[in-house]
DNA sequence: GTGAAAGCGCTAACAA
DNA sequence: TTGTTAGCGCTTTCAC
C-alpha cells in the first residue's frame, strides 16, 4: 500500500528520525511529534496511522533529544547497590510508584563507594529532576554536593543534611519488638551482635540497650564485636563460643549476620534454637527464607517505595522544602531460630 | 580571587552549562569542552584549572546533550530482572568489562515480560549502541524486533535468532558434572525434578537424560514435575515423598528447587543428605549459602559478562556477524547436601 | 491540521 | 590555545 517505501536516512546512527516518522506516514513533521508524545492537536485517524507506521518502521523517540529540549525532566534517578536482593525488591516498587505518577526511572547500580558516587554522577549527568539514593554509603560531604544539585531522599539511611530527606526504619522499635518477644518466651539472658561500622549499627545497638532496660535487664546487657555479613556473624560465633552458657538468647545486626551465626554456632555443636535462640534483622527477601526461618523483624519495601516518590514529588511539584524525615515501622516476624525458655527442674525463672 | 563570581544561567533546569563553566574558569568554550572530555588541546595547568572549577560551581556535562551530538553511542543498555541475585553479579561484571572497554552503561531493571519490553524499549530510546539481555523472558518476536535495532546478545538464554548472539551455559555438562559425582559416590536410582516451563528445563532434563544412559542407568531414569522456584521444589518433595525410598538421590532442577526440596523433605522426615542426596544448579551467591551448602554447579559470572561485552565490541568495532553462541562450562561444587550411599551389611553395591 | 523556526547543551571541525 | 560554526533529534510556539 504505502508506495513512499523510502529507507531511514543515514543519520549516523542509522535508526529512523522524526522526519524520517512523518515522511513515511504522510504527515507534517509536528503533527508526527504531537502523535508521538500524545499531545492534542491530532485526530484519532491520524494517531492510529501515525503510530503503526512508527511500529512498522521501528521508530523510537530519541529520548536523548526529548530530555535535552524538555530542560527539566520527569525523571527520577535511582541509586542502588546491585547484588542486594532486599534493595532490589524497592527499586521494583519505585518503578511502579514512579511510573503511575507519570515518572520514568533511571537506574545507577554500584557495588561499592567509589562506583556509587559514579552512579550518582551518572545520574546527575542525566539530568534526572531528582535522586532516590537506596541505602547509600556514600559520605555527607558527597551527598552534601548532590542535594544542592537537586532535591535527593536517602532510603534506609539518615545523614545529617538540612536539604535531603530520607525514608529510614525505626530501628528502635524492631529491636524492641525482637527484645520484647525474646523476653516474652523467657529469655533474660540476650546478648547482641553489633553492626560493626554499618550505619545503623548505634541505632541497632541504643534500641537493644534500652529494650533490654525497660525490662529491667540492664545487667545482662552485653554487646559482642559483629558485622553485616555472612562471615562477621561466623566470626561473631566463635567469640561467643567460650561464653556459650551465659546466654540463652542472640539478636544479631541483621539475618546475614544471623545466618552466619547460626551456622557456625551449629558446627560447633550449639543447636538454635535448641540450646540459644538468634533472631535477625531485615526480613528481606532470603532471611525468612527456608530453611532456617528467622526470627526477624521485616520491612515493608513497598512502603519505602511509596513514601520516597511522594517526597520527591513533593519537592519537585510543589515546591516542598527538603530536610524530612520518614519513619517506617517494621513488623516482627516469628520464625524457627528462637523457642521458649526450657525452664531446668528446680529452679524458679527470674523475676 | 576569581572575581568574576557569576552566577549560573537561570536555564531552566538551574544547572551550570559548559558556557558557565567556561565564563567561571575564564578559558573559551571550546576549551572547557576539551577539558572535559579528555581531548588532546589543553595544557596540563588550564585542564588542572578548568576542573577544579568544574568542581567548584557543580559542572556535570549534560548526557543527553551529549549523547545526542555523538550520535552512535558507546552505551551499552543492560536489562535484567531485578530481584535475581544471581544476576546482579553478572550486571555488575558488565559494568566492569564495559568500563574497560571505554563504554558506558545504562540500565534498564524489569520484573515481569511486560516490564521487560518497556525496559528494552527505553534502552534503545537512549541509543544504546548494543543490547546485553539478561535472561530474557521476552518471545523471539520481541527479540527479533528489537535485533533489527541494534546488536542484541542475550545470557543465559538462547532464542533461535539468526542475527541475535548468546552466551549460554553448557547444560548438558552441568547435569553430567553432578550425575557423574553421584554415581561415583555409589548412586544408582537418581530421579531428578524438572524445571516445567523454564527456558533450560529441557536442556538440563535431557543431559540428566544423557547422562544417566551413560552410566548404564537408562531404567532408573526417573523425572518428577517440578518448577524453579521454592515452591516448586516444595511441591516436588511432596510428589516424591510417598515413593521415597525408590530413590538416593534427586538432581533437582536448580537451587531455589533444591532449597525447598530440601525444606520440605526434612519436615518430613527424610534427612538431607543422610536419607537421601539432593543437587542444584546455578552456583549464585546464595546457592551454596549457609546453611545448606548445596551440592550444585556454578557459574562463572564474570565470565559471562566478559564474553558478552567482548561480542557487543566485535559487533560495533569490527562489523562482525550476528547469530554466535558462545557457551560457558560450569564446574562442580561439592557441598554438604550429598554424601556417599551407606551399602547395606550382606548387599554387594550395584554394577 | 500544517510548516517554519528557535533552541536545549553539547561535540568536533575549522581557521585564526 | 581561541572563537566560530553547524548541527544531533526533539519540543513547542506561532501564524496560517
Amino acid at each position: 500500500m504505502s508506495n513512499q517505501q523510502q529507507e531511514p536516512r543515514a543519520n549516523g546512527t542509522g535508526k529512523p528520525t522524526l522526519r524520517d516518522l512523518a515522511a513515511a506516514a504522510g504527515v507534517s513533521f509536528s503533527l508526527a511529534s504531537i502523535v508521538m508524545r500524545d499531545a492534542p492537536g491530532a485526530s484519532e485517524s491520524t494517531r492510529a496511522r501515525v503510530k503503526r507506521v512508527a511500529e512498522e518502521i521501528g521508530y523510537r523517540p530519541n529520548l536523548a533529544a526529548r530530555f535535552l529540549r524538555r530542560g527539566r525532566s520527569r525523571l527520577i534517578g535511582v541509586s542502588y547497590r546491585l547484588n542486594s536482593p532486599y534493595l532490589a525488591d524497592v527499586v521494583r516498587s519505585i518503578y511502579a510508584a514512579a511510573g503511575a505518577a507519570g515518572y520514568d526511572v533511571v537506574l545507577g547500580g554500584w557495588y561499592d563507594t567509589d562506583s556509587e558516587r559514579k552512579a550518582a554522577s551518572t545520574l546527575v549527568g542525566y539530568r534526572s529532576a531528582a535522586l532516590i539514593l537506596v541505602g547509600p554509603t556514600l559520605p555527607s560531604t558527597d551527598l552534601a554536593q548532590l542535594a544542592e544539585q537537586e532535591p535527593i531522599v536517602t532510603l534506609y539511611v539518615r545523614k545529617s543534611l538540612p536539604s535531603a530527606d530520607s525514608v529510614i526504619t525505626n530501628e528502635h522499635l524492631g529491636m524492641r519488638l525482637l527484645v520484647d518477644y525474646l523476653v516474652g518466651i523467657g529469655h533474660r539472658a540476650i546478648a547482641h551482635v553489633d553492626g560493626g561500622a554499618a550505619v545503623v549499627s548505634e541505632a541497632r545497638r541504643v534500641g537493644y540497650r534500652h529494650a533490654m532496660e525497660a525490662h529491667g535487664l540492664g545487667e545482662q546487657v552485653r554487646i559482642v564485636p559483629g558485622g553485616e555479613t555472612l562471615e562477621a556473624g561466623v566470626a561473631a560465633a566463635d567469640r561467643l563460643a567460650p561464653e556459650a552458657g551465659a546466654h540463652t538468647a542472640i539478636t544479631a545486626f541483621n539475618d546475614d549476620c544471623a545466618h552466619g551465626l547460626i551456622d557456625r554456632l551449629e558446627s560447633l555443636g550449639i543447636a538454635v534454637p535448641g540450646n540459644l535462640s538468634v533472631t535477625g534483622f531485615d526480613g528481606g527477601r532470603y532471611s525468612t527464607f527456608l530453611p532456617h526461618h528467622l526470627t526477624t523483624v521485616r520491612q515493608d519495601h513497598e512502603r519505602y517505595a511509596q513514601l520516597s516518590v511522594q517526597r520527591v514529588i513533593e519537592r519537585l511539584e510543589h515546591g516542598a522544602e527538603g530536610g524530612q524525615h520518614a519513619v517506617v515501622e517494621p513488623s516482627l516476624v516469628i520464625g524457627r531460630s528462637t523457642r521458649p525458655v526450657v525452664v531446668k527442674a528446680g529452679s524458679t525463672p527470674a523475676a
